[in-house]
DNA sequence: CAGTGGTCTAGACCACAGG
DNA sequence: CTGTGGTCTAGACCACTGA
Protein backbone atom coordinates (compact mmCIF):
# COMPACT_ATOMS: atom_id res chain seq x y z
CA UNK A 1 0.00 0.00 0.00
CA UNK A 2 1.13 3.86 -0.52
CA UNK A 3 1.79 5.66 2.41
CA UNK A 4 -0.49 7.85 3.56
CA UNK A 5 1.81 11.02 3.83
CA UNK A 6 0.69 13.38 6.13
CA UNK A 7 1.50 16.87 4.25
CA UNK A 8 0.82 20.05 6.54
CA UNK A 9 -1.36 22.82 5.04
CA UNK A 10 0.69 25.85 3.66
CA UNK A 11 -0.33 29.10 5.54
CA UNK A 12 -1.92 29.98 2.21
CA UNK A 13 -3.78 27.08 2.16
CA UNK A 14 -5.21 27.60 5.71
CA UNK A 15 -5.52 31.41 4.79
CA UNK A 16 -7.74 30.33 1.59
CA UNK A 17 -9.81 28.10 3.50
CA UNK A 18 -10.88 30.02 6.36
CA UNK A 19 -11.65 32.78 4.17
CA UNK A 20 -13.99 30.29 2.24
CA UNK A 21 -16.10 28.70 5.36
CA UNK A 22 -16.68 32.34 6.03
CA UNK A 23 -18.14 33.20 3.23
CA UNK A 24 -20.10 29.57 3.54
CA UNK A 25 -21.05 30.76 6.56
CA UNK A 26 -22.61 34.09 6.22
CA UNK A 27 -19.81 35.68 8.25
CA UNK A 28 -19.30 37.18 5.05
CA UNK A 29 -22.54 37.99 3.48
CA UNK A 30 -23.14 38.05 -0.32
CA UNK A 31 -22.73 41.50 -1.37
CA UNK A 32 -20.27 42.19 1.75
CA UNK A 33 -17.09 43.88 1.56
CA UNK A 34 -14.45 41.71 3.00
CA UNK A 35 -11.94 43.17 5.81
CA UNK A 36 -9.15 44.87 3.97
CA UNK A 37 -5.67 42.75 3.19
CA UNK A 38 -3.86 44.91 5.62
CA UNK A 39 -6.71 43.51 8.41
CA UNK A 40 -6.14 40.06 7.37
CA UNK A 41 -2.94 40.37 7.57
CA UNK A 42 -2.97 41.56 10.96
CA UNK A 43 -5.50 39.10 12.00
CA UNK A 44 -3.71 36.17 10.76
CA UNK A 45 -0.22 37.47 11.13
CA UNK A 46 1.02 36.81 8.21
CA UNK A 47 2.34 38.84 4.94
CA UNK A 48 0.17 40.50 2.31
CA UNK A 49 1.87 38.42 -0.25
CA UNK A 50 0.16 35.63 1.40
CA UNK A 51 -3.15 37.30 2.02
CA UNK A 52 -3.22 38.23 -1.72
CA UNK A 53 -2.37 34.64 -2.75
CA UNK A 54 -5.17 33.20 -0.66
CA UNK A 55 -7.64 36.17 -1.99
CA UNK A 56 -6.25 35.71 -5.62
CA UNK A 57 -7.32 31.92 -6.27
CA UNK A 58 -11.29 33.08 -4.32
CA UNK A 59 -10.98 35.36 -6.85
CA UNK A 60 -10.17 32.98 -9.60
CA UNK A 61 -12.90 31.22 -8.68
CA UNK A 62 -15.41 34.09 -8.99
CA UNK A 63 -16.08 33.89 -5.19
CA UNK A 64 -14.99 36.97 -4.39
CA UNK A 65 -14.36 40.19 -6.91
CA UNK A 66 -11.83 42.41 -6.21
CA UNK A 67 -12.15 46.41 -7.25
CA UNK A 68 -8.95 48.27 -6.80
CA UNK A 69 -9.30 51.66 -4.59
CA UNK A 70 -12.51 49.89 -3.04
CA UNK A 71 -12.47 46.67 -1.60
CA UNK A 72 -13.35 42.94 -1.81
CA UNK A 73 -16.63 42.19 -2.48
CA UNK A 74 -18.19 38.93 -1.85
CA UNK A 75 -19.94 37.95 -5.25
CA UNK A 76 -23.97 37.25 -4.59
CA UNK A 77 -24.44 35.63 -7.46
CA UNK A 78 -23.16 32.27 -6.83
CA UNK A 79 -25.49 31.00 -4.08
CA UNK A 80 -27.43 28.70 -6.36
CA UNK A 81 -25.61 25.78 -8.37
CA UNK A 82 -22.25 26.30 -9.47
CA UNK A 83 -18.98 24.47 -10.33
CA UNK A 84 -15.68 25.48 -11.07
CA UNK A 85 -13.57 23.85 -13.57
CA UNK A 86 -11.29 21.90 -11.38
CA UNK A 87 -14.29 19.89 -10.10
CA UNK A 88 -15.38 19.22 -13.34
CA UNK A 89 -14.42 15.20 -12.95
CA UNK A 90 -15.12 15.25 -9.30
CA UNK A 91 -18.88 13.79 -9.82
CA UNK A 92 -20.08 13.49 -6.70
CA UNK A 93 -19.28 17.46 -5.65
CA UNK A 94 -21.06 18.48 -8.78
CA UNK A 95 -23.99 16.22 -7.94
CA UNK A 96 -24.19 18.02 -4.59
CA UNK A 97 -23.92 21.82 -6.32
CA UNK A 98 -26.42 21.16 -8.43
CA UNK A 99 -28.58 20.13 -5.20
CA UNK A 100 -29.07 16.27 -5.09
CA UNK A 101 -27.75 13.86 -3.03
CA UNK A 102 -25.14 11.88 -4.31
CA UNK A 103 -24.25 8.04 -5.03
CA UNK A 104 -22.03 5.85 -7.22
CA UNK A 105 -22.57 2.41 -8.47
CA UNK A 106 -19.68 0.37 -10.14
CA UNK A 107 -20.75 -1.40 -12.41
CA UNK A 108 -17.40 -3.05 -13.96
CA UNK A 109 -13.78 -3.10 -12.86
CA UNK A 110 -11.48 -5.01 -14.55
CA UNK A 111 -8.43 -6.22 -16.42
CA UNK A 112 -8.81 -6.15 -21.13
CA UNK A 113 -6.58 -5.38 -23.93
CA UNK A 114 -6.32 -1.95 -25.20
CA UNK A 115 -7.74 -1.04 -28.63
CA UNK A 116 -5.70 0.52 -31.06
CA UNK A 117 -7.61 4.38 -30.34
CA UNK A 118 -7.81 3.61 -26.94
CA UNK A 119 -3.65 2.87 -26.51
CA UNK A 120 -3.08 6.01 -28.95
CA UNK A 121 -4.59 8.53 -25.89
CA UNK A 122 -2.88 6.62 -23.54
CA UNK A 123 0.17 6.21 -24.98
CA UNK A 124 1.03 2.28 -24.40
CA UNK A 125 1.03 -0.25 -27.45
CA UNK A 126 -2.22 -1.74 -28.95
CA UNK A 127 -3.19 -5.10 -26.98
CA UNK A 128 -1.44 -3.85 -23.83
CA UNK A 129 -3.69 -4.33 -20.79
CA UNK A 130 -5.86 -1.57 -19.34
CA UNK A 131 -8.10 -1.57 -16.10
CA UNK A 132 -11.61 -0.54 -17.17
CA UNK A 133 -14.09 1.09 -14.79
CA UNK A 134 -17.70 1.74 -15.88
CA UNK A 135 -19.49 3.72 -13.08
CA UNK A 136 -22.90 5.30 -12.94
CA UNK A 137 -23.35 8.08 -10.98
CA UNK A 138 -26.59 8.99 -8.95
CA UNK A 139 -28.38 12.41 -8.17
CA UNK A 140 -31.38 11.44 -5.85
CA UNK A 141 -31.50 7.87 -6.70
CA UNK A 142 -31.15 8.48 -10.95
CA UNK A 143 -29.39 7.71 -12.99
CA UNK A 144 -27.55 11.40 -14.03
CA UNK A 145 -23.56 10.26 -15.58
CA UNK A 146 -21.97 7.38 -17.28
CA UNK A 147 -18.29 7.20 -17.09
CA UNK A 148 -15.82 4.86 -18.51
CA UNK A 149 -12.13 5.26 -17.41
CA UNK A 150 -9.16 3.44 -18.55
CA UNK A 151 -5.93 2.91 -16.75
CA UNK A 152 -3.01 1.30 -18.08
CA UNK A 153 -2.46 -1.74 -15.90
CA UNK A 154 1.59 -1.40 -15.48
CA UNK A 155 1.01 1.35 -13.77
CA UNK A 156 -1.34 -0.26 -10.82
CA UNK A 157 0.42 -0.91 -7.38
CA UNK A 158 -2.48 -3.45 -6.35
CA UNK A 159 -4.25 -6.32 -7.38
CA UNK A 160 -7.60 -5.28 -9.90
CA UNK A 161 -9.32 -7.03 -7.00
CA UNK A 162 -8.51 -4.50 -4.49
CA UNK A 163 -9.83 -1.60 -5.96
CA UNK A 164 -12.99 0.59 -4.89
CA UNK A 165 -14.96 0.99 -7.47
CA UNK A 166 -16.89 3.94 -5.60
CA UNK A 167 -13.68 6.27 -4.84
CA UNK A 168 -12.94 9.49 -6.89
CA UNK A 169 -10.25 9.23 -9.91
CA UNK A 170 -8.01 11.41 -8.03
CA UNK A 171 -8.09 8.74 -5.03
CA UNK A 172 -7.71 5.82 -7.54
CA UNK A 173 -4.82 7.21 -8.88
CA UNK A 174 -3.40 8.20 -5.19
CA UNK A 175 -3.76 5.28 -3.91
CA UNK A 176 -3.77 2.51 -6.34
CA UNK A 177 -1.34 4.55 -8.68
CA UNK A 178 0.89 6.67 -6.71
CA UNK A 179 0.42 9.18 -9.34
CA UNK A 180 -0.85 12.71 -9.40
CA UNK A 181 -2.64 14.62 -11.50
CA UNK A 182 -0.42 17.53 -12.82
CA UNK A 183 -2.97 18.26 -15.76
CA UNK A 184 -5.80 17.37 -18.14
CA UNK A 185 -7.05 17.61 -21.56
CA UNK A 186 -10.53 17.37 -22.32
CA UNK A 187 -12.77 17.74 -25.72
CA UNK A 188 -16.82 18.41 -25.09
CA UNK A 189 -19.20 17.14 -27.47
CA UNK A 190 -22.74 16.50 -28.26
CA UNK A 191 -23.74 13.76 -28.86
CA UNK A 192 -26.55 11.36 -29.39
CA UNK A 193 -27.02 8.69 -26.44
CA UNK A 194 -26.34 5.06 -28.37
CA UNK A 195 -27.92 1.56 -26.69
CA UNK A 196 -25.76 0.68 -23.77
CA UNK A 197 -25.64 4.72 -22.56
CA UNK A 198 -29.35 4.91 -22.99
CA UNK A 199 -30.00 1.69 -21.00
CA UNK A 200 -27.76 2.60 -18.06
CA UNK A 201 -29.30 6.60 -18.06
CA UNK A 202 -32.70 5.19 -18.30
CA UNK A 203 -33.49 7.44 -21.38
CA UNK A 204 -34.88 7.14 -24.89
CA UNK A 205 -32.38 6.25 -27.19
CA UNK A 206 -31.69 9.27 -29.40
CA UNK A 207 -31.83 11.58 -26.97
CA UNK A 208 -28.71 14.52 -26.97
CA UNK A 209 -26.19 13.82 -24.22
CA UNK A 210 -23.19 16.11 -23.28
CA UNK A 211 -20.31 13.58 -24.11
CA UNK A 212 -16.95 14.59 -22.62
CA UNK A 213 -13.81 12.92 -23.11
CA UNK A 214 -11.00 13.48 -21.10
CA UNK A 215 -7.00 12.12 -20.47
CA UNK A 216 -4.95 13.01 -17.57
CA UNK A 217 -1.63 13.20 -17.57
CA UNK A 218 1.28 13.27 -14.99
CA UNK A 219 4.03 16.21 -14.26
CA UNK A 220 6.22 13.63 -16.46
CA UNK A 221 3.55 14.24 -19.53
CA UNK A 222 2.55 10.61 -19.37
CA UNK A 223 -0.97 9.97 -19.77
CA UNK A 224 -2.45 7.97 -16.51
CA UNK A 225 -6.32 7.95 -17.33
CA UNK A 226 -8.62 8.66 -20.06
CA UNK A 227 -12.19 8.85 -19.35
CA UNK A 228 -15.46 8.99 -21.53
CA UNK A 229 -18.72 10.51 -19.32
CA UNK A 230 -22.07 10.80 -20.54
CA UNK A 231 -24.35 13.44 -18.71
CA UNK A 232 -28.01 13.93 -19.07
CA UNK A 233 -27.75 17.44 -18.80
CA UNK A 234 -31.57 18.02 -18.75
CA UNK A 235 -31.02 16.99 -14.96
CA UNK A 236 -27.37 18.05 -14.26
CA UNK A 237 -26.57 21.21 -15.26
CA UNK A 238 -23.27 22.13 -16.12
CA UNK A 239 -22.11 25.54 -15.00
CA UNK A 240 -18.73 27.25 -14.69
CA UNK A 241 -17.44 30.19 -13.52
CA UNK A 242 -14.60 32.02 -15.23
CA UNK A 243 -13.23 35.56 -13.49
CA UNK A 244 -11.77 37.59 -16.45
CA UNK A 245 -7.86 37.82 -16.72
CA UNK B 1 -16.30 58.01 -28.50
CA UNK B 2 -14.00 56.07 -25.54
CA UNK B 3 -10.64 57.48 -24.96
CA UNK B 4 -8.40 54.46 -26.06
CA UNK B 5 -5.96 54.90 -22.51
CA UNK B 6 -2.83 53.60 -23.38
CA UNK B 7 -2.05 51.93 -20.42
CA UNK B 8 1.84 50.30 -20.42
CA UNK B 9 2.18 46.74 -19.46
CA UNK B 10 2.89 45.57 -16.08
CA UNK B 11 6.61 43.94 -15.76
CA UNK B 12 5.27 40.58 -15.06
CA UNK B 13 2.84 40.99 -18.51
CA UNK B 14 5.77 41.43 -20.39
CA UNK B 15 7.72 38.73 -18.60
CA UNK B 16 4.55 36.62 -19.73
CA UNK B 17 4.77 37.82 -23.06
CA UNK B 18 8.46 37.29 -23.67
CA UNK B 19 8.66 33.27 -22.50
CA UNK B 20 4.94 32.69 -24.97
CA UNK B 21 7.11 33.86 -28.41
CA UNK B 22 9.80 31.93 -27.11
CA UNK B 23 7.53 28.70 -26.76
CA UNK B 24 5.78 29.61 -29.77
CA UNK B 25 9.13 29.99 -31.63
CA UNK B 26 10.93 27.16 -30.82
CA UNK B 27 13.60 29.02 -28.69
CA UNK B 28 12.24 26.70 -25.81
CA UNK B 29 11.18 24.10 -27.91
CA UNK B 30 8.73 21.59 -27.11
CA UNK B 31 9.77 19.12 -23.84
CA UNK B 32 12.58 20.94 -23.10
CA UNK B 33 13.44 22.73 -19.74
CA UNK B 34 13.22 26.25 -19.46
CA UNK B 35 16.23 28.14 -17.92
CA UNK B 36 15.79 28.03 -13.97
CA UNK B 37 14.29 30.98 -12.80
CA UNK B 38 16.88 32.94 -10.77
CA UNK B 39 18.25 33.08 -14.43
CA UNK B 40 15.62 34.10 -15.75
CA UNK B 41 15.14 36.89 -12.67
CA UNK B 42 19.18 37.58 -13.89
CA UNK B 43 18.24 37.79 -17.87
CA UNK B 44 15.22 40.04 -17.29
CA UNK B 45 16.30 42.19 -14.49
CA UNK B 46 13.31 41.17 -12.31
CA UNK B 47 12.84 39.97 -8.88
CA UNK B 48 11.87 36.32 -8.71
CA UNK B 49 8.53 36.84 -7.34
CA UNK B 50 8.02 38.77 -11.01
CA UNK B 51 9.34 35.55 -13.09
CA UNK B 52 7.73 33.10 -10.73
CA UNK B 53 3.85 35.35 -11.39
CA UNK B 54 4.84 35.04 -15.18
CA UNK B 55 5.73 31.51 -15.02
CA UNK B 56 2.53 30.78 -13.01
CA UNK B 57 0.41 31.79 -15.22
CA UNK B 58 1.80 29.81 -18.21
CA UNK B 59 1.28 26.58 -15.94
CA UNK B 60 -2.01 27.79 -15.29
CA UNK B 61 -2.97 27.37 -19.01
CA UNK B 62 -1.08 23.97 -19.50
CA UNK B 63 1.70 25.71 -21.46
CA UNK B 64 4.44 24.65 -18.82
CA UNK B 65 4.49 22.15 -16.72
CA UNK B 66 6.47 22.66 -13.29
CA UNK B 67 8.46 19.92 -11.30
CA UNK B 68 10.30 20.95 -7.72
CA UNK B 69 13.28 20.23 -7.67
CA UNK B 70 13.78 19.48 -11.62
CA UNK B 71 12.87 22.81 -13.63
CA UNK B 72 10.36 23.81 -15.90
CA UNK B 73 8.91 21.96 -18.94
CA UNK B 74 7.39 23.38 -21.85
CA UNK B 75 4.31 21.01 -22.38
CA UNK B 76 4.94 19.14 -25.36
CA UNK B 77 1.30 17.98 -26.21
CA UNK B 78 -0.24 21.28 -26.82
CA UNK B 79 1.42 21.26 -30.24
CA UNK B 80 -1.96 20.62 -32.03
CA UNK B 81 -5.30 22.60 -31.53
CA UNK B 82 -6.27 23.49 -27.82
CA UNK B 83 -7.93 26.30 -26.12
CA UNK B 84 -7.58 27.61 -22.89
CA UNK B 85 -10.87 28.48 -21.23
CA UNK B 86 -11.01 32.27 -21.30
CA UNK B 87 -10.72 32.06 -24.72
CA UNK B 88 -14.16 30.04 -25.02
CA UNK B 89 -15.36 33.21 -26.14
CA UNK B 90 -13.03 34.68 -28.75
CA UNK B 91 -14.43 32.54 -31.39
CA UNK B 92 -12.27 33.97 -33.68
CA UNK B 93 -9.31 32.75 -31.84
CA UNK B 94 -11.03 29.27 -31.41
CA UNK B 95 -11.35 28.76 -35.06
CA UNK B 96 -7.74 29.60 -35.79
CA UNK B 97 -6.28 27.49 -33.22
CA UNK B 98 -8.55 24.55 -35.05
CA UNK B 99 -6.31 25.47 -38.20
CA UNK B 100 -9.02 27.31 -39.99
CA UNK B 101 -9.52 30.54 -41.41
CA UNK B 102 -12.10 32.76 -39.33
CA UNK B 103 -14.42 35.35 -40.75
CA UNK B 104 -17.65 36.75 -39.26
CA UNK B 105 -20.87 37.17 -40.80
CA UNK B 106 -23.24 40.32 -38.92
CA UNK B 107 -26.59 38.98 -39.71
CA UNK B 108 -28.58 41.16 -37.40
CA UNK B 109 -27.64 44.45 -35.51
CA UNK B 110 -30.96 45.79 -33.75
CA UNK B 111 -32.91 47.13 -30.85
CA UNK B 112 -35.76 44.88 -29.55
CA UNK B 113 -37.70 44.98 -26.09
CA UNK B 114 -36.45 41.88 -23.92
CA UNK B 115 -38.44 38.97 -23.16
CA UNK B 116 -39.51 37.83 -20.00
CA UNK B 117 -36.36 35.42 -19.56
CA UNK B 118 -33.91 37.67 -21.20
CA UNK B 119 -34.66 40.29 -19.13
CA UNK B 120 -34.46 38.52 -15.54
CA UNK B 121 -30.79 37.27 -17.06
CA UNK B 122 -29.71 40.90 -17.51
CA UNK B 123 -31.36 41.89 -14.28
CA UNK B 124 -33.69 44.26 -16.16
CA UNK B 125 -37.64 44.81 -16.17
CA UNK B 126 -39.56 43.10 -19.05
CA UNK B 127 -40.27 45.12 -22.11
CA UNK B 128 -36.89 47.47 -21.37
CA UNK B 129 -35.15 48.01 -24.77
CA UNK B 130 -31.84 45.14 -25.42
CA UNK B 131 -29.71 45.50 -28.46
CA UNK B 132 -29.37 41.96 -30.29
CA UNK B 133 -26.58 40.96 -32.26
CA UNK B 134 -26.81 37.92 -34.59
CA UNK B 135 -23.83 36.52 -35.91
CA UNK B 136 -21.98 33.47 -37.67
CA UNK B 137 -18.55 32.63 -37.63
CA UNK B 138 -16.84 30.60 -40.63
CA UNK B 139 -14.10 28.35 -40.73
CA UNK B 140 -12.96 28.51 -44.08
CA UNK B 141 -16.35 29.69 -44.96
CA UNK B 142 -17.98 26.72 -43.45
CA UNK B 143 -20.72 28.14 -41.29
CA UNK B 144 -19.86 26.79 -37.29
CA UNK B 145 -20.90 28.92 -34.57
CA UNK B 146 -24.13 30.74 -34.74
CA UNK B 147 -23.80 33.30 -31.66
CA UNK B 148 -26.90 35.65 -30.07
CA UNK B 149 -25.72 38.48 -27.71
CA UNK B 150 -27.97 40.51 -26.19
CA UNK B 151 -26.89 43.98 -24.35
CA UNK B 152 -28.96 45.84 -22.04
CA UNK B 153 -29.76 49.42 -24.78
CA UNK B 154 -29.04 51.94 -21.73
CA UNK B 155 -25.55 50.42 -21.43
CA UNK B 156 -24.58 51.94 -25.44
CA UNK B 157 -22.93 54.82 -25.22
CA UNK B 158 -23.14 55.34 -29.28
CA UNK B 159 -26.18 54.90 -31.71
CA UNK B 160 -26.92 51.27 -32.57
CA UNK B 161 -26.16 51.63 -35.99
CA UNK B 162 -22.98 52.59 -35.14
CA UNK B 163 -21.84 49.14 -33.86
CA UNK B 164 -20.03 46.95 -35.97
CA UNK B 165 -20.87 43.99 -35.92
CA UNK B 166 -17.54 42.14 -36.74
CA UNK B 167 -15.54 42.62 -33.52
CA UNK B 168 -15.04 40.17 -30.29
CA UNK B 169 -17.91 40.48 -27.96
CA UNK B 170 -14.95 41.97 -25.45
CA UNK B 171 -14.29 44.81 -28.31
CA UNK B 172 -18.00 45.63 -28.37
CA UNK B 173 -18.19 46.46 -25.04
CA UNK B 174 -14.86 48.47 -24.06
CA UNK B 175 -15.68 50.70 -27.05
CA UNK B 176 -19.36 51.13 -27.26
CA UNK B 177 -20.02 50.54 -23.54
CA UNK B 178 -16.90 51.78 -21.80
CA UNK B 179 -17.50 47.88 -19.87
CA UNK B 180 -14.76 45.61 -18.39
CA UNK B 181 -15.59 41.85 -18.09
CA UNK B 182 -15.16 40.69 -14.22
CA UNK B 183 -16.39 37.18 -14.72
CA UNK B 184 -19.00 35.13 -16.89
CA UNK B 185 -21.14 32.49 -15.88
CA UNK B 186 -21.59 29.82 -18.45
CA UNK B 187 -23.62 26.60 -19.29
CA UNK B 188 -23.15 23.77 -21.61
CA UNK B 189 -25.55 21.79 -22.79
CA UNK B 190 -26.19 19.10 -25.92
CA UNK B 191 -29.84 20.21 -27.70
CA UNK B 192 -31.34 19.35 -31.04
CA UNK B 193 -30.69 22.12 -33.60
CA UNK B 194 -33.64 24.13 -34.29
CA UNK B 195 -34.70 24.87 -37.75
CA UNK B 196 -33.02 28.95 -37.24
CA UNK B 197 -29.90 27.47 -36.25
CA UNK B 198 -29.35 24.31 -38.82
CA UNK B 199 -30.20 26.62 -41.53
CA UNK B 200 -27.40 29.12 -40.77
CA UNK B 201 -25.76 26.26 -40.30
CA UNK B 202 -26.72 24.26 -43.06
CA UNK B 203 -27.09 21.07 -40.91
CA UNK B 204 -29.85 18.87 -41.02
CA UNK B 205 -32.49 19.52 -38.00
CA UNK B 206 -32.46 17.31 -35.50
CA UNK B 207 -28.76 16.96 -34.96
CA UNK B 208 -27.25 17.16 -31.95
CA UNK B 209 -25.26 20.55 -31.16
CA UNK B 210 -23.46 21.97 -28.33
CA UNK B 211 -25.60 24.83 -26.80
CA UNK B 212 -23.53 27.61 -24.46
CA UNK B 213 -25.18 30.11 -22.66
CA UNK B 214 -23.23 32.65 -21.07
CA UNK B 215 -23.84 35.55 -19.31
CA UNK B 216 -21.07 38.55 -18.49
CA UNK B 217 -20.41 40.47 -15.44
CA UNK B 218 -18.76 43.51 -14.48
CA UNK B 219 -16.62 44.47 -11.48
CA UNK B 220 -19.78 45.87 -10.25
CA UNK B 221 -21.79 42.68 -10.17
CA UNK B 222 -23.98 43.58 -13.40
CA UNK B 223 -24.87 41.95 -16.06
CA UNK B 224 -23.49 43.24 -18.90
CA UNK B 225 -24.01 40.57 -21.76
CA UNK B 226 -25.95 37.10 -22.39
CA UNK B 227 -25.10 34.77 -25.24
CA UNK B 228 -26.38 32.57 -26.79
CA UNK B 229 -23.92 29.89 -29.23
CA UNK B 230 -24.56 26.91 -30.85
CA UNK B 231 -21.47 24.88 -32.07
CA UNK B 232 -20.91 22.11 -34.56
CA UNK B 233 -18.72 20.08 -32.68
CA UNK B 234 -18.04 17.74 -35.38
CA UNK B 235 -15.91 20.50 -36.96
CA UNK B 236 -14.89 22.97 -34.52
CA UNK B 237 -13.51 20.99 -31.44
CA UNK B 238 -13.69 21.70 -28.38
CA UNK B 239 -10.76 21.27 -26.48
CA UNK B 240 -9.46 22.76 -23.04
CA UNK B 241 -6.76 22.69 -20.33
CA UNK B 242 -7.18 22.63 -17.26
CA UNK B 243 -3.98 22.62 -14.86
CA UNK B 244 -5.13 20.46 -11.96
CA UNK B 245 -4.42 22.60 -8.64
C1' DC C 1 25.38 16.95 -2.62
C1' DA C 2 24.04 21.23 -5.44
C1' DG C 3 20.37 23.22 -7.80
C1' DT C 4 15.55 23.43 -8.59
C1' DG C 5 10.94 25.13 -7.64
C1' DG C 6 7.54 26.10 -3.32
C1' DT C 7 6.55 29.15 0.30
C1' DC C 8 6.84 33.25 3.01
C1' DT C 9 8.29 37.82 4.80
C1' DA C 10 8.59 42.98 5.22
C1' DG C 11 9.00 46.38 3.11
C1' DA C 12 7.99 49.93 -1.10
C1' DC C 13 5.55 52.69 -4.61
C1' DC C 14 1.66 53.08 -7.65
C1' DA C 15 -3.32 53.72 -9.60
C1' DC C 16 -7.61 54.17 -8.30
C1' DA C 17 -12.27 55.03 -5.75
C1' DG C 18 -14.65 57.10 -2.25
C1' DG C 19 -15.96 60.78 0.79
C1' DC D 1 -7.36 63.47 0.98
C1' DT D 2 -7.24 58.55 2.86
C1' DG D 3 -7.53 53.88 2.20
C1' DT D 4 -8.02 50.33 -1.08
C1' DG D 5 -6.13 46.84 -4.13
C1' DG D 6 -2.13 46.26 -8.00
C1' DT D 7 2.63 45.69 -8.68
C1' DC D 8 7.35 44.88 -7.49
C1' DT D 9 11.64 44.07 -4.83
C1' DA D 10 15.26 41.51 -2.21
C1' DG D 11 15.86 38.75 0.62
C1' DA D 12 15.01 33.98 3.41
C1' DC D 13 14.18 29.09 4.37
C1' DC D 14 12.16 24.78 2.88
C1' DA D 15 11.18 20.30 0.10
C1' DC D 16 12.31 17.99 -3.48
C1' DT D 17 15.00 16.00 -7.52
C1' DG D 18 18.83 14.36 -9.95
C1' DA D 19 23.47 13.06 -10.34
Amino acid sequence: MSLPIHRPKTITQQVNAVLRDRIRDNVYPPGSRLPSESLLCSEFRVSRATVRTALTRLAGEGLVIRKQGDGTYVNKRLEGVQTNLGGLWEFGELIEKNGFQASIQSIFVGQRDAGTEEASVLAIQPGEPVVELKRLFFANQRPVIYVINLIPANLLAVPVEEINGRLSIREILQLYCNENIAYALSEVCANLANSEVSSFLKLPSQTPLLNIHICFYDANNRPIVSGSSYYDDTILKLRLVQAWQ
